[in-house]
DNA sequence: GCCAACGTTGGC
DNA sequence: GCCAACGTTGGC
């Protein structure tokens, strides 16, 4: 079982709209990113861990969980011409872009804010964190999902960590 | 709205 | 293959 941090804009697609979602399943389309892609197609599996992550809105970060339910398979998406996210090289009998199921498990108590995330040195590593990256699916290590999980009861530690 | 950091595109 | 131009992402 691995893990993984899925970004999505609220204003587009947000932890609650996944909760709504009937079964509170939906497929995550639209990941047009090589490297992204190679993930989406080739190392989740089902079973695997989400963070759930806001980013592009007024507080992004970690505000749910959610658990892959179905792996890789081509985006149909990149197939309809009057689609926001068509791409003419994607053909469905070699497609280009892949997708996976999502599943809503929780949301957390609180939002764990980009801002708090970067305070950890235990988190140095987190591919968010590092300098421009900007890929919209990116692995997490069980250490790090398992810190980043720890903070979530902390609910003082959002002022406590920066008076320290 | 601004801007840094990328990824992609296309001329050469 | 190089690289400038351009578009996008996403925090602030």
């Amino acid at each position: 079982m691995r893990y993984w941090l899925m970004k999505s804009e609220p204003n587009t697609f947000s932890i609650d709209d996944l909760q709504q979602r009937p079964a509170q399943t939906e497929p995550w389309d639209g990941v047009r990113n090589y490297q992204a892609r190679n993930m989406l197609r080739d190392e989740m599996k089902p079973g695997d861990g989400a963070l759930f992550y806001h980013s592009n809105c007024d507080a992004p970060g970690v505000v749910g969980i959610a658990r892959i339910v179905r792996e890789g398979y081509p985006d149909p998406t990149a197939f309809e011409p009057e689609h926001k996210h068509f791409d003419p090289k994607s053909r469905p009998e070699q497609p280009t872009w892949y997708m996976v199921d999502v599943q809503f498990v929780k949301k957390l108590a609180r939002t764990i804010s980009l801002r708090e995330l970067k305070q950890y040195p235990e988190l140095a590593e987190l591919a968010l964190l590092r300098r421009g990256n900007r890929l919209s699916v990116m692995p997490v290590t069980e250490a790090q999902w398992q810190f980043i999980l720890g903070l979530e009861g902390d609910g003082a530690g959002v002022s406590g960590a920066s008076d320290a």
